[in-house]
DNA sequence: CATGAATGAGGCTTCATTCAT
DNA sequence: GATGAATGAAGCCTCATTCAT
């Protein structure tokens, strides 16, 4: 509605309010956590955690929001700072740049994939059906919408760089390529997700190790064609 | 705790909630379902309900157990069909069966995969403790444990068979190379539960291609040493 | 939606909902009720309550949907009463019966003249609207709605008769009469209700004497022509 | 207890105010009024809403004394015009007025036939008691306790004066007088509001055609002795 | 005087679970 | 074994009112 823009003491609240909704998100999940308990964690009084986000979900959505763009910004600015490599190097260095993002920001990482679930569930009750309008009232669901596509395309872009440059020698389409070595990269992050923000190895298998051998394998794939 | 074997009509009755329960916790989610829902669903009374499964959470482990059952099943006989074949025969096989198990039952992955994230939370106020209390008394939660361990087992033999009967070349460990190959899996798979289960295209790639173009990578990354 | 009668049972548990209800909605009025106090004061849970009436205003208009019942019964009865009476004897005994209802039902009279009140108001924000909705979608507002036009009916048709018959002088339009006529009743009953039912008096006007006056003027309005 | 003159100024601004609380009043009743609604309706902030009445109850004591107001005003200039006119003339003028301020000002009318209902209600909890106790402190209620009665003092006159001068026939007491034909127009409004202020007609009555045989039967009323 | 952020008591409603029949 | 009525602990959200600026 209001398109201005607000007034920096309001989103510097608005600020540790997510902070807070962050933590305890984190900690308990969506579905275990508590108005009260966030605005505890901030604070501040349930009524104003209610008087900067009228909903549960739109607070949820909020945190989302700040994952994505943070995110978003990450993967800008290793462009940027790759703008005169190669194709290939900017893309292996997005790759890295996502999985510092998961592993630095874990809980930002489970939130964006979470978002992805969303629309999917079917309606079975009118229950469910009044969350969904919720959230997509919400105003940081816009904002969201607004800017999920920014990775994938951002990626898709330095891969056809790198297939025009030279740099990246396998011919299939980058839209494939792309959901290939995401894909990769998604699976790793998950099971590190499952696993848990802590941990150093999985299945006996150090993490560092694992990471670096996905790395070259993400390389492999963009160097032959096959 | 009864380790005697429960009637074959118990047993149907329970299979018969679990297939409603199944269908409800697919719609909407854990959290937003309801037992009488999941009662409706069965044609019973959530009484009934209450009567083969103490807890909500135990009804969710039950489908858990049964979707892990269900994968192993299917990577064992997947083995055996296998067993005169070459290791990496046999794993492409595995990974091609896996895919299959989460293309058709799609909501099991995801159960398999939640899962795994059952264990982390860190605990904010009592009833997070409650929940996992409860989850972890539940006699379903402990047949889970028994046999999570089971799809890692096998295709880790595999790996192994695949090493030393030289089909397989890559000498990394076959932890990693599973991980590795599992993720990529994982990844697939999420992005098209993330997509809904209906779609054909994802970013305007044929799920088809992309699927067999991801086996192709498995078998060069197994093929490969580096 | 089930349309089969409901077991006697829970008839009877409705009814000592309703009975508690009117009480308590009668006492501190419609806004000030509390569902727990209703609860408390029907000797149960509030869960209870919420088993039997989803909604606050459903249980409302289920006291409204009795009130408009109980009317209709004893006007019907009048009607049967003064069968093969005149028009006129007809139609004030049914304004008797009416007045008596409302000096007996003190709270019934004031819930059905609101009633009348609800589809008004004009909507500023969604609140309200959230809160007709729920109120449309109760299943004892459609009862409601399917009896709210007995009595005036009823009414009409017996001035009807009355014309016919010759009792009744007037040639107003039947239409014109009954809203004279049952405008000065509401009127008589609402300057009760707005005084309190226990008042014997009013402004120093004995109120059965006041009645009695009401109900000659209603005889002389039908008598005359004019 | 302040007696001092207010200053035009604040005279301006609390009818501003009551302007807005009017219309949101009317809009969805007492209970469902926000006062950020009212705020915003009269293009000020909250907090100013709360520097000229303190209580959201205050407020609408400040509405109904409005109301009062200017319903004896209009009596008063009625009652001033019919000064040589008979009783009879003067009190069908009377009835007249009101009928037209109903019409006008419909929620004023229903405004102060609430004022009426205020007393009764008995305790249950201690909210009722509060409220009520809100209400009688505000400065506002007592201003209408001085002013209620002037429009039955000022009829109950005028139909004295009829008496006296042989325009009126009816030997009944003045207040009884008053009482019947108040209650006669009063549910002509009821009827009317709550059909809704647009309507034209009801039970395929015109409105201006009731309300002639209303006046009708009021001036029969006054003439005949019976 | 005006603002609008902050508070917190309170109410409605949900739903896992229990239990009498 | 099955049923569904009963329970009550929670949780989301509202909004009158206060208060610092």
């Amino acid at each position: 509605m209001n398109s201005s823009t607000p007034s920096p003491k309001r989103t510097l609240k608005e600020g540790n309010i997510i902070d807070a909704a962050e933590k305890v998100f984190a900690a308990v999940g969506f579905a275990n956590s508590k108005m009260e308990d966030i605005a505890k964690e901030a604070g501040i009084s349930k009524g104003t955690v209610y008087f900067y986000f009228d909903t549960k979900e739109n607070l949820y959505m909020a945190v989302t929001y700040r994952a994505l763009n943070l995110l978003n910004d990450q993967l800008y600015r290793t462009r940027d700072t790759y703008k005169n490599a190669t194709g290939l190097e900017s893309v292996i260095a997005l790759a890295e740049t996502y999985l510092d993002f998961c592993n630095k920001y874990f809980f930002y990482a489970e939130v964006i994939l979470d978002y992805m679930t969303l629309n999917r569930s079917t309606q079975l009750g009118k229950d469910r059906a009044r969350m969904t309008d919720a959230l997509k009232e919400s105003m940081y669901y816009r904002k969201v919408q607004d800017i999920q596509n920014l990775p994938i395309n951002l990626i898709s872009e330095e891969i056809t760089k790198g297939v025009q440059d030279g740099s990246i020698l396998n011919r299939q389409r980058p839209e494939l390529l792309y959901l290939t070595a995401w894909g990769s990269v998604i699976g790793f992050v998950k099971l590190n997700v499952a696993a848990g923000s802590g941990r150093q190895t999985l299945h006996h298998v150090d993490i560092g190790e694992w990471r670096t051998y996905l790395l070259q394998v993400l390389k492999y794939i963009l160097l032959h064609n096959e």
